[in-house]
RNA sequence: GGGAGCAUAGCUCAGCCGGGAGAGCGCCUGCCUUACAAGCAGGAUGUCACAGGUUCGAUCCCUGUUGUUCCCA
């Protein structure tokens, strides 16, 4: 079956027809075996409006990678995806898309939303599916969830319910933050903080019956003035001692307001005087409750001022913030402008500045939960990887505030509460209420929003296994194995799931939470759509393939941390899976119809052939540890150097000889060697490359009808040869010596050379004598002739030293006496050096006191060998000098 | 204001338990050697940010400083 087969790599010739055979077969899925550990991922759900993105990408390979390789180790593994329906966003696109046609929400009205919305899911809520798949994503897809399909939705209403009977979810009027924009809350985590430059105005507020008499406040927010019901000073500020329980006239408004003394103002920060308008700013909030103030709300959903605001009544917020400063300069009251810093918060949707508004909405009281969650990381029940992580998580918790989960959406799972019109009670169910659970009236209408969607989203380890059934899945996936997110989503997402898996199952919903950074682009920018810098993986697959997208974005990379994405990156990919295929082809183009390994007798094996097993052997054992630690990047680029370094450079230029020679000795053992050897570095690399991997697999002698359902490779004593890696690893040596020799004195590349190898390794000169014409070949040597002493060379011979033989070439003519000495003497100063310094260390008492005994013995053996080395070139140099006079 | 990360070759980044500093790209030299020029062989390049401390020994652990990025308020 000799094959004549491309000379580079064509991804696109494989990975489909892969991935269809793949899912043809139901490898993905996976049902619970009592007889195997389970192993569980849940997918993060991309949102159905989403296309495929680097972040992505990113998060999905590192998914694959652990699923196939604990797939491949013998688990039941279960990667189970999904989508999520992304409330707002989703929201946001229909109306757009309905704004085209002249329409808005009010229009239609819900239903018919409703129904638009579902058809814009069908439409195109597959779409990412379908891209997840050509990242070869090894997803479980009969199990495909939403988070909005019915057994999602029952979840969600188990839970809101069972928090409702708790009391851990109330309805209740706080300062939420509103988006003018999306019209709606959004809570504190969707709020995205930035400096920006505004103005602290300073307002004179007159006090009652003493003209001429005014307090003097500072704000960043003059138009809220319309809202205030008090002013509040410090308690133990002796300015305003005579000040405190006086009344105040509200400028423009003229609503009396007191003056109140609250431990909330500091004293030195603005003028030590803080209007305080409850309504509109969380803190003034609190202060209000503490007082009793009126709660005055100025605004509109849209942030214009309403009728509360008098005659400013229907200006946007910000022409009210100019008009409001231009009366109060016309009134005198108007102290002064200063420039100011300070955060502004902002919609993270839509970038609209948010409005703090006092409404009355649902709230999930946070501090009974987070307890538990805090304790199941501080135990180590959940592991962030890396663990610094953990801290970020701490002090969010630690802080954390009740979360406003109602949305003023249509497009999400309606809040089941029902308002009865009759006694006022509200209604909260699993199923439809139709009537008054208190008074029995069917007057009841059903809460007009819906949940925030994380609240669906932090359901998601056990809603998409079947709860609140008691399924077979839930009982032995559940706790899942690990989840794989980026750390932007901790607060949204990894922390809302640990305590609602906690609150509902009793048991954290995962161990192991790694996290990943952002893929940046070359520059290191962020990517976004607005500077256009994205990278789209599709293009990526289609231009260099699947397993070189994965491979770039797992290399040289450390879990948590951010990365950088460049063209560069990726050729360096593809150049890998291209040399990954030539070494396939070679195989290929060797191979016999009639192979028959049966025939195959280790006695024949070589050193080489023996070398590379056992390398094979120990990296195995490397990479089976670094994925276990979930250093994935440290695994890959020890089998990148395996495969090119040892298999490509080495293994296979030593076995060609004896390929070429169809009656060589230990032909058939090579050919072996070769297939064994490329087929366990494909299942050690499968996981980070499927694609080619299977492709070469298939092509050679496995017994496994697929690479994804073999077994892994597992480090065994029986194939470890200590003893030939290390003559291999001295002739290597022997041959670079030689290389660099040729290279250093220029020696032509058509110029043969006679070499004299002195050495009383048996074994090393065993294995030169094996393969001499090979060793020749690969040293560029016309003739290697092999001693135990020095006898008969010549003193101008160029030498080189390595631990435990030298290498003589006499090259006469070519050399340049001079240039030898002067390369010889560099060596002596390297060596000089290393024997001073090892010398050194041996000589301090306290190291030989106290260091542990291997290092010690390491150091002596490095002493020995360096001695030995320097004595061989101080001998070569005054030879050489002799032979000079 | 509080917290976290990062600082290592020209660039981008790895670096495990503390025991001679690594990769990719780039650069220099020589090669189209019948798997691969997306390749082969050889080579150069480091005050591991700075200052202390712990230790027989520090790129690694501790403290501080500087620069930088991010998160939270």
């Amino acid at each position: 079956m000799r094959k004549e087969l491309e000379k580079t790599y064509e991804p696109a010739n494989v990975e489909e027809r892969h991935y269809r055979n793949w899912m043809d077969k139901g490898y993905f899925h996976a049902a619970p075996d009592p007889e195997k550990e389970p192993f569980c991922i849940v997918i993060p759900p991309p949102n159905i409006t989403g296309q495929l993105h680097m972040g992505h990408a990113l998060d999905n390979t590192m998914q694959d990678i652990l699923t196939r390789f604990k797939r491949m180790k013998g688990y039941c593994t279960l990667w189970l995806p999904g989508t999520d329906h992304a409330s707002i966003a989703t929201e946001v696109k229909i109306v757009e898309k309905m704004a085209t046609e002249g329409l808005t929400k009010a229009d239609i009205g819900r239903d018919a939303f409703l129904e638009r919305a579902w058809e814009w899911k069908s439409q195109y809520g597959g779409r990412i599916v379908e891209q997840l798949k050509r990242l070869g994503s090894s997803c479980d897809w009969e199990r495909e969830r939403f988070t909005m399909d019915e057994g999602c939705s029952k979840a969600v209403r188990e839970v809101f319910v069972r928090l409702h009977e708790k009391e851990l979810i109330y309805r209740g009027e706080r300062i939420i933050n509103w988006c003018p924009c999306c019209a709606t809350t959004i809570s504190d985590a969707e709020v995205e903080y930035e400096e920006k430059d505004g103005h602290f105005w300073h307002i004179l507020y007159p006090v009652k019956d003493e003209p001429g008499h005014f307090i003097e406040i500072a704000t960043t927010r003059p138009e809220t003035l319309l809202g205030d019901t008090a002013v509040a000073v410090n308690p133990e500020d002796p300015r305003f001692e005579k000040l405190v329980g006086k009344t105040l006239v509200l400028p423009l408004v003229d609503r009396e307001i007191p003056i109140i003394a609250d431990s909330y103002v500091e004293m030195d920060f603005g003028t030590g005087a803080v209007k305080i308008t409850p309504a509109h700013d969380p803190n003034d909030f609190e202060v209000g409750l503490r007082h009793s103030l009126p709660i005055i709300n100025v605004m509109t959903a849209d942030a214009k001022i309403n009728e509360a605001g008098g005659k400013y009544a229907g200006l946007d917020r910000y022409e009210a913030r100019k008009q409001v400063v231009a009366d109060l300069e016309a009134l005198g009251l108007l102290v002064q402008v200063k420039a100011h810093k300070h955060n502004v918060g902002a919609c993270y949707r839509c970038g609209t500045v948010i409005e703090p508004r006092a409404s009355r909405q649902w709230f999930v009281k946070m501090k009974p939960l987070a307890e538990p969650a805090i304790d199941a990381v501080r135990d180590g029940t959940i592991q962030f990887v890396p663990d610094r992580f953990s801290k970020i998580y701490y002090n969010w918790m630690e802080n954390i505030q009740d979360w406003c989960i109602s949305r003023q959406l249509w497009w999400g799972h309606r809040i089941p509460a029902w308002y009865c019109d009759d006694c006022g009670h509200i209604t909260v169910s699993r199923t439809d209420a139709v009537a008054c659970e208190k008074c029995g009236g069917s007057h009841v209408r059903q809460d007009e929003d819906v949940l925030d969607t994380w609240f669906s989203s932090a359901l998601w380890p056990f809603s998409t296994l079947g709860w609140p059934e008691k399924t077979s899945e839930l009982d032995y996936f559940y706790p899942t194995s690990v989840l794989v997110t980026g750390y932007d989503i901790i607060f949204f997402w990894v922390a809302r799931m640990i305590f609602s898996g906690l609150e509902q199952m009793g048991q954290a919903p995962f161990k192991h939470v790694l996290m990943h950074g952002l893929v940046r682009d070359a520059q290191g920018r962020k990517m976004s759509k607005s500077l256009g810098n994205g990278i789209d993986p599709l293009e990526v697959i289609d231009k260099y393939g699947t397993d070189a997208l994965r491979y770039a974005l797992t290399i040289g990379t450390s879990p948590g941390n951010d990365m950088r994405f460049s063209d560069e990156k990726l050729e360096a990919s593809r150049n890998f899976a291209n040399k990954i295929w030539n070494a396939f082809r070679f195989v290929m183009m060797n191979f016999d119809e009639d192979l028959d390994f049966s025939k195959a007798d280790p006695a024949n094996y070589s050193v080489a052939d023996k070398w590379i097993l056992s390398r094979l052997n120990t990296v195995a054992r490397d990479v089976t540890e670094n994925l276990d630690k979930y250093d994935l990047a440290i695994g890959l680029q020890k089998i990148y150097e395996f495969i090119w370094e040892e298999f490509c450079d080495w293994y296979i230029e030593m076995v060609k000889p004896r390929l070429y020679d169809r009656e060589a000795k230990g032909r058939l053992e090579g050919l072996k060697v070769l297939n064994d050897v490329l087929m366990g570095a494909m299942k050690l690399l499968h996981p980070y490359m499927p694609f080619i991997t299977e492709e070469v697999y298939s092509h050679l002698i496995t017994g496994d009808e697929s690479i994804m359902i073999s077994d892994w490779p597992v480090f065994t004593d029986g194939i470890l040869y200590p003893e030939e890696e290390k003559t291999f690893a001295t002739a290597m040596e022997v041959i670079r010596s030689i290389r660099n020799i040729r290279a250093e004195m220029n020696i032509p590349t058509g110029r043969k050379a006679k070499g004299i190898l002195v050495t009383r390794n048996e074994a090393l000169i065993a294995a030169f004598r094996a393969e001499e014409n090979n060793f020749k070949r690969l040293a560029t040597l016309s003739d290697l002739q092999m001693q135990s002493d020095r006898a008969g060379i010549d003193d101008t011979a160029v030498a080189a030293v390595v631990d435990g033989a030298e290498i003589y070439l006499p090259l006469a003519e070519l050399v340049d006496l001079d240039k030898e000495i002067e390369r010889l003497e560099k060596e002596r100063a390297n060596l000089t050096n290393e024997v001073e310094r090892v010398g050194k260390k041996l000589e301090n008492e306290s190291f030989v006191a106290k260091a542990p005994p291997a290092v010690i013995e390491a150091e002596r053996g490095k002493q020995r060998m360096y001695g030995e080395m320097l004595e061989k070139i101080e001998e070569r140099l005054t030879g050489f000098r002799k032979a000079m006079k």
